[in-house]
Order: C-alpha cells, then structure tokens, then sequence
DNA sequence: GTTTTCATGTAACCCGTTACATGATTCA
DNA sequence: TGAATCATGTAACGGGTTACATGAAAAC
C-alpha cells in the first residue's frame, strides 16, 4: 500500500529475482548493490519485507529448519527465512522497472533503475537515461546562473565547493552521453549480425556497455 | 536543544556573520551554499531560526516596520524579520568550525564547513581535510574488496554503476589530495614574505587555494 | 485587477535510524 | 568457555518534507 521507499522496494525485488535469500544476506547485497548513497539498516529492512509478503510480492519459507531437527551440526543455521518472488513479485518489478511515471530519473531512484538495466527492454533504459541527463542539466542551468549572479562576493573556499559540485555534475552529463550514444549504437546495430531472439532474454548491451576503460 | 541539524545551524550562523538576513532570503543562500545534496524547506528553516532565537544565538529586529506607517510605497515589504547574530551567536560559530568532534568530515556535514574555512584556522581546516580524505579511503577500501568478491555474478549494467561509483569517488580523493598539498604548501610559505599579523584576522588562503584553472 | 513573487509560519506525516531484545553458531 | 558473527525483530525517536494557511508587494 502506498508510498514506501521504492528504490528499497526495487532491489529487493530484483535480487531475489535471480534466487531466494534471507534478510540479512539480502541487506548486504542492497547496500553493495546501491553502495554510495543509500544503506539501509535492519529496521528499515525487516518490516519491508514483511509487508511485501502481505502483499503477496513475496513468500517466507524456511528452508532447513534446525530448530526441530535434532541433528548437532547442520548447514543451515537458525529459522533464517528465505524470500522468493511470486509470480505478483515478478509483476511488480516488471511495472517498477517500466514505470517511468513521476520520476525514476531522480537521485535515489535513477541508481537502482540502472542497476537493473539488463533486465529492461531498450525503450525504458534510453527513457530513463534521457530522463536524468536532463534532470542533471536543469539543475546545473539554474545553479551556473546562481553563481554568475554571485560569483564576487564568494571567498576562495566557498567558490571552490562550488566549482567542485559544478564540476561533479558535468562529469556525471558525460557519463550519461556515453551510455546514451552507447545505447543508441545498440539499436542502429541490434546485434552483430546474429538475430537469436531467444524469446526477449539478455539483450547482451555490447561487450562492457562501451567507455573508455583507458583507465 | 541538543541535536537539531548541525549543518543548518552552521550554515545560517556562517551566512548572518557577514549581515543580518531574513528567513527568505537566508534559505536561498543557504541552499545554494549547499547546493548538491543538502536543500532546506521553510518548515525546516523558521523553527530552527526560532530555536536559535531562544537558545541566544540569533536576534530579530524588523527593520523597516511598513505596517504602522501609513507610508505607501517602501523599500522594505511586510514584517520581515532580519536576524543578526549575537556574541554568543558568533561564539557558537567558532565553537562549531572547531569542533571537530565526533565528525565534522561526514557526507552531511563536510560541505558546510569546507564553504566556512576561510574563517577557520590552518589547523582546523588541516584536520578536516585529513579526517575526511581518510573516511573516504576507506569507504573506497571495503568498497573495492566487496566488489572483488562479488565481480564474476554481475552484468555489465550494474558493474558500469560500480565503476562509475568508485570513480567518482577516486577523483573526490585526489581533489582532497591537492587541497591539502595547497594547505601544506600555505603553512610552508606563510604569506609570501609579508609578515602582516593584524591581531587574527583573514589569513586569505593563497590566491585561489591553489588548482589547476585549467577549465 | 489579477497573477506572481516575496514572506512567514505550522501541523501532519514519512522515511528511516538507533537502540534494544533475543538467540543460534562458529571460532579462538 | 567466551567472544564474534550470523540472524531476526521491534519500539521509540528524529530530522525533514508536504501541504496548508495567510497576507503584503510587485509585475503584468
């Protein structure tokens, strides 16, 4: 119901896309997936979870319950509950990862929408890439214009936090043309010259999504 | 009392040092101080000013009172409170430029401090830098070992977001690296062979903190 | 004269964290 | 045997936004 933290949402649906894991696996490989930014702590976590099972997104089910077992050294440890996706759960991400709505574009969602990215048809990928080079390019706009209009009365350490963002935010534009034009080859060209449909599977984006591995 | 918004409350008290300010316009200023990352509402704003006003920090006068004056058109609009520091306003702002505490270098709060350091001494502005450049390092350390071990399972789209990550985060260390080298060099040469002391007043960090203008 | 911008304020709400409680398992 | 890590969960709190209420001045 509502409004909860989408992008926390959307990963978990799509880490346990692949395979089921249990919560406290899960919330590594959230915080290693978004990493710099978003880390979400248990108490966010557990209640979440749990109310994706109410809503039938996901399904509990303990697989190797050592609790009755009386056998001494098991693999499994304790009731660790592992969670799957229903079929509901797969709808759900599929809707999440399309749904460009009101934004996926802005800074806590456009990361997690990129880290699934595979699992998008080319349609939504370019959307959402042209969605944020342009959220980033109007903030840029109306704070180049900020500082003109109050460049002079800036000491040389305010003015070099704000050459700095400036500068970050440009490079980030950058990145954004790379994967665009990246992404734009990959349509002109769908696939070497090898059709394989293979019924909508990995649309393999080229070998490394393009960018210069100079370094 | 206690624990409101420490970058807020610096920000406003760094910005009324220079003039007295009222609430509109103080937020501009202090979002655009800010800029990336942080950005404040009205309902965060007026109630800390308040607050501040009660704790002693802050004053309020209404300038240009238009409402009893029967004059039709003034400079000043309605009551617009300006607010100017107090002495112990002041003092709290060295307090908190100081105060390197707990952590004045993390992701919140690094900006606001880095935007006041031409009021902060060498010495503060030589610990923050340090404290931040190495809260980096690390992140960036236990980032790369995650990866390393994790790198084999990933598709191209989320290990591009990785890359892109530690980056920029790479390219954040390096821009600590030469600010510091410029701080280190600053306390070399103190002041180009004018001795000048002038009773602590503006140390003027080199022209320009140093860094390539190149662009 | 109406719309836009300036200007101040507050109450309800939201997202998420901190701190705590609990307990099994592995490692030294 | 005791410490560290794995594992799950919750209640209290906190920082901040949204949305609303209000009104004056400036611009059109």
């Amino acid at each position: 119901m509502g409004k909860r933290a989408e992008a926390l949402e959307l990963a978990i649906l799509g880490l346990l896309h692949d395979a089921p894991l249990h919560g406290y696996e899960l919330r590594k490989r959230v915080n290693s997936l978004l990493g710099w930014g978003r880390a979400f702590s248990y108490g966010t976590l557990y209640p979440t979870l749990k109310a994706m099972v109410r809503q039938n997104y996901l399904a509990e089910d303990e697989p190797v319950d050592t609790l009755v077992t009386p056998a001494p050294h098991r693999s499994g440890r304790r009731g660790r509950i592992a969670y799957r996706l229903t079929p509901e759960g797969k709808e759900r991400f599929a809707d999440l990862l399309t749904h460009t709505g009101p934004s996926a574009w802005d800074d806590e969602h456009f990361g997690v929408h990129f880290a699934f990215f595979g699992r998008a048809d080319a349609d939504t990928r370019m959307r959402i890439l042209i969605g944020r080079r342009s959220r980033l390019q109007e903030k840029l706009d109306q704070f180049r214009s900020a500082l003109s209009r109050t460049r002079e009365r800036l000491d040389a350490y305010t003015l070099e936090l704000q050459r700095h963002g400036l500068e970050s935010v440009e490079r980030e534009v950058k990145w954004l043309d790379d994967l665009i034009s990246a992404e734009q080859r990959s349509i002109d060209r769908p696939q070497g010259a090898t059709p394989t449909p293979g019924a909508g599977e990995p649309p393999a984006p080229s070998t490394g999504i393009e960018g210069e591995n100079g370094r």
